[in-house]
DNA sequence: AAGCATCTCAACCGCGCTCAG
DNA sequence: CCTGAGCGCGGTTGAGATGCT
């Protein structure tokens, strides 16, 4: 028993919650709903506070709650979602019907551990069955593109980039460009701060900083850019549908921009996919133009990426 | 069997957002 | 505008379970 900051309760426990409150709080919910948590406490007489009794509710006793190991599939979706919008668990869990975001934070916790205790966990093009060599625990070869060739973009040694590589994800996980707007809104977008080009960089998933600082890796990756008319939608629209489809996340994504795409939209349109992965930015840097990271560039960078010699960044 | 290490998972903490006053 | 309450979220904790030697 003591106080707790975040209610008026004198008298709050704490700690595993017994059958009989489970019950309380259960009985009270299923009469009344759940208006407002501050209140179920007191009208349920529980001595919780209200936020312990929403947490109990919404990831224990609610009766959708869908119980059980994570399943295979599930367990694809969530490493998709991640590579996608990172430790976004709530986010992730939406996708996931029945399950949690406490539940789904707590497998990934477990997961990630066991997979950064692999160090030669690769990403991986679909359907290659021997991936190269990659620890995480070495230095990454630097690499870019020279963009001042939109057409034909060719390797830059010169350049401060580094590989595109995601040493978090699993394979095959090609990286994605984020939605330029999404990423800004966050204030985590990054751009190089004495890079005079327009080339821009991301985190391959910006809400994973923390992923890629406990790595000591940069978030860092080059964008393989040529430019694209609005006339050239069609083409751009079967280039993401012929993309390794994952989880079914990025086909729903496919269509709902392909449908934005056909009526040739503006970005503002866009953005309310900012959450998917796609491989065009919008840059206003350039004008509005639209700017292609085709997969066949992200695996192009791979591929130049373990022929490059290794430096120290 | 015992003791230690590691893992799992429910629960807590605190930050940040929203909204009403 | 400012402020504070309420809520949702992500990070973290720690007790109990499980695995390992």
């Amino acid at each position: 028993m003591g106080h707790h900051s975040c209610c008026s309760q004198q008298k709050v426990r704490r700690g595993l919650w017994s059958p009989e409150e489970d019950e309380k709080l259960i009985n009270y919910i299923t009469t009344h709903g759940y208006g407002c948590w501050s209140e179920v406490p007191l009208k349920a007489g529980l001595q919780r506070c209200g936020k312990s009794c929403r947490l109990r509710w919404i990831n224990y006793l609610r009766p959708d709650i869908r119980r059980g190991r994570i399943t295979p599939e599930e367990e694809k979706l969530i490493i998709s979602l991640h590579a996608i919008v990172g430790n976004r668990w709530a986010h992730i869990a939406s996708h996931l019907p029945g399950r949690t975001d406490n539940e789904i934070k707590n497998y990934w916790n477990s997961w990630i551990k066991k997979k950064l205790r692999k160090p030669t966990t690769l990403l991986q093009p679909a359907g290659t069955l021997d991936p190269p060599p990659r620890a995480l625990d070495r230095v990454e070869p630097i690499i870019t593109l020279n963009n001042t060739n939109h057409a034909n973009p060719t390797l830059d040694q010169n350049l401060k980039f580094k590989s595109v590589l995601d040493p978090i994800a699993p394979s095959p996980w090609p990286l994605f460009m984020l939605d330029d707007n999404g990423i800004a809104s966050t204030g985590i977008n990054q751009s190089t701060s004495n890079d005079t080009s327009s080339t821009e960089m991301y985190y391959s998933n910006p809400n994973r900083k923390h992923d890629y600082e406990a790595l000591q890796l940069p978030p860092l990756y080059d964008t393989a850019k040529y430019s694209m008319e609005y006339n050239d939608m069609p083409s751009l629209v079967e280039d993401m549908e012929n993309t390794t489809a994952v989880a079914g996340v990025e086909e729903q994504f496919c269509v709902q921009n392909k449908e934005h795409l056909e009526k040739k939209e503006p970005s503002d349109q866009w953005s309310t996919s900012q959450q998917y992965p796609t491989f065009f930015t919008w840059d206003d840097d350039v004008g509005g133009e639209v700017i292609l990271t085709s997969p066949s560039d992200v695996l192009t960078m791979v591929d130049a990426s373990f022929s490059l010699p290794w430096q120290q960044f």
